[in-house]
DNA sequence: TGATTGTCTTAGTTTGAAATGAAATACAAT
DNA sequence: ATTGTATTTCATTTCAAACTAAGACAATCA
C-alpha cells in the first residue's frame, strides 16, 4: 500500500525482465524464493515488489498458492537501465557548468539549495563527480570544478585515451566473446537502424552505444580495462544525451559496429582491432563538444 | 589550545613544507595573508595552524608585528604524504581481505565494529573503495568485495593495463616534462640508492615510485591518462607497502628508472617509450602476489 | 598611510542521537 | 514446498548542537 522503495521498483523490473527473459506466458507461475535467491535479495523486497505487480495488475496472488502471471510483458524499447537521482543530477550540474552557469568554486550549501537536494544527496553527487575528476574538494569549505566550463581540448585527449585501449580488447589474451551478446547487440543496432529518427531516440541510442563499447571492454576479461572504458561512458553520459551530428551519423556508427560484430564472428580479431581503431579515429574527427564513437 | 583539526594539520605541514622550499631560515618573518591566499583557504585555519606550530617552538608570535622563524625545519624523508585516516583504513581492509579475514559480504555495521570506525568513516572508505573496484553495494543491505582474497590473476591484469598507457605517456602530444620535476627525481632515486636499505624504508619508497609513474603521466598532458595511473597507484598502495623482492630489486628499479629520466632530458622520446614498456615488462615477470614498477 | 595582526560575525560543515523505515532471517501456517 | 507473519538487524533520514572556516572590520605598529 505504501510507495515502493527504489529496491523494490528496481526488483520489479527485474523481475519482468527474468519473466522475458524465460520466455514465460500469461498463466505461468511466479516463486517468491527462487526470485529472491536469483536477485541476491532476501524475499521481503520481492514481496513488495509483487505486490506492487499485482496492484498494477500484472499479476494475481492467490493465498497460499503462489504468483500468477497475468501478462506477459512485451520488450520494451529501454534496455532497463532506469536511471537513478544522483544520475540525473550528475547530468543537471555538468550541464550546468557547461553552459557557464555554475562558478568555478561552489559550497554544498549552495549547491542543496540550487538542485533542492539533500545534503546525503549532495554528497553522493558530488563524490561521483570527484570521481571522474570533474570537481575535488577545497582544502576547506567547499568545491571546486576542475575544468573550464567549455574545454576543448577534453574532445581530443579523450579519444587519444581510447585509442589507447579500446583497440587492444581484442588482442588480449581473455578475450571471448558470448554469442548471445553478439546477437542481442546486432538485434539493436538493426532495430535502430529501421526505426524513423526521433529527437527522444539520442537517450536510448546513447545507451546502446555504452553497452556495445562496455560490452567488448569486459568482452577482454582484463577489469581494469574494463573499468576503464566503463568510466569513459559515464564520462561521456554526462554531456552526451544529446545528439548533434544529425541522422547519417547515427547510420555509420551503426554500420561500422555492426561490421565489427561480423569480424568478430569470424574470428578475425586483429581485423576488428583495426576497425576500432579507425571508428574511434572516425569518431574523433568530428568537431563539437563531445562526439561519440 | 584546542586539538589541531585535520585542515590545521595539514596546513601546519604544507608551511613548513614552503618554508623548506623557498629556502627560509631561522629568523624570517612569516605572514598569515600570504600564507592563506597561496593555500587557498581563509587566514583562520591558518592562525590556528601558526598557533600550533608556535606551541611546538618553530615560531614565536611578535603581537601585532608578526611571526618570527625560529629553526628551519630540515628535510624530512617522508614528501609530506601524510597518510590520512581514510587512506589507512582502506590499507588495513586490503589486506585483512587479502589475507582471508573478511567474508565476502558484510554489512556497514560490521565494517564499525571492526576496524572501530563511525557510520560517515565508514561510508567514505566503502565509497573509495568502491571507486576502485574492490567492492560493491549489495542491492539489498551491506558490501560484497569483488574479487578472491588472493586472485593471482590480477597481477596479470594490472601490468597490461599498464602497458597499453605507460609507454605512451612520453607520445602524446602535449608532453612537456619540467626540468624541476626531473632533478627532484633524480635527486629522490639517488639518495635511494646511498642510503641503506631498512624495512622502514618500503613506504617512500613506494611513494616514490609511485610519484615518478604519476609525475610522467601528468606530463603527458593527456588528463585521462594522468587519472588513469593516479587510480593504479591507489589500487597499488593498498597491497604494496611490504616490500619483498629484496634489495637487489630496488636497485634496478632506481636504475631503469634514472636512465628513462636520462634519455627524456636528451630528448628522445621514442626510446624512453621503449625503456618504460620493458620496465614495465621486466616488473610483470616477478612473480609474487602484486609487484612493483 | 600601508601592511599586518587581533577580533568579531556570518556562513558552512560535521557530529551525534533519535526516529523512522526497510531488509534479513526465522518460524508458523497453509 | 510455498506463502504468511513476526522479530531482529541494519540503514537512512532528520534535527539540533557543536564546531570550523570565510569574510569583514578594528586595532596596532612601522
Amino acid at each position: 500500500m505504501t510507495t515502493p522503495t527504489r529496491l523494490q521498483q528496481d526488483i520489479a523490473e527485474r523481475i519482468l525482465r527474468m519473466v522475458r527473459e524465460d520466455g514465460l506466458e500469461a498463466g505461468a507461475w511466479l516463486n517468491e524464493n527462487s526470485a529472491a535467491r536469483r536477485l541476491n535479495v532476501s524475499r521481503t523486497p520481492v514481496r513488495a515488489a509483487i505486490d506492487h505487480l499485482a496492484r498494477q495488475g500484472l499479476v494475481r496472488r492467490h493465498p497460499n498458492k503462489g504468483v500468477e502471471l497475468l501478462s506477459a510483458p512485451e520488450m520494451s524499447g529501454d534496455s532497463g537501465a532506469s536511471v537513478d537521482a544522483t544520475e540525473l543530477a550528475m547530468v543537471r550540474v555538468a550541464h550546468d557548468r557547461h553552459g557557464g552557469r555554475l562558478p568555478d568554486e561552489i559550497s554544498e550549501l549552495e549547491l542543496m539549495r540550487r538542485y533542492e537536494l539533500g545534503r546525503q544527496e549532495v554528497q553522493r553527487l558530488m563524490a561521483r563527480l570527484a570521481d571522474l575528476d570533474m570537481v575535488e574538494r577545497k582544502r576547506g569549505y567547499g568545491w571546486r570544478f576542475l575544468h573550464e566550463p567549455r574545454d576543448q581540448s577534453v574532445h581530443d585527449e579523450r579519444y587519444r585515451f581510447r585509442l589507447l585501449i579500446e583497440p587492444m580488447v581484442f588482442l588480449e589474451p581473455g578475450f571471448v566473446l558470448d554469442q548471445a551478446w553478439i546477437d542481442e547487440m546486432r538485434a539493436r543496432h538493426e532495430l535502430t537502424l529501421s526505426l524513423p529518427w526521433k529527437e527522444s531516440s539520442a537517450i536510448g541510442f546513447y545507451e546502446m552505444n555504452a553497452d556495445f563499447h562496455e560490452g567488448l571492454a569486459a568482452a577482454s576479461g582484463n577489469r581494469f580495462i574494463h573499468s576503464a572504458v566503463r568510466r569513459q561512458n559515464q564520462l561521456r553520459r554526462l554531456s552526451n544525451y544529446d545528439w548533434t551530428y544529425g541522422y547519417e551519423r547515427v547510420v555509420v556508427n551503426c554500420r561500422e559496429h555492426l561490421q565489427m560484430l561480423a569480424t568478430i564472428e569470424a574470428g578475425d580479431l586483429q581485423l576488428a582491432s583495426a576497425l576500432m581503431r579507425s571508428h574511434l579515429q572516425r569518431a574523433m574527427q568530428l568537431r563539437r563538444p563531445d562526439g561519440l564513437g
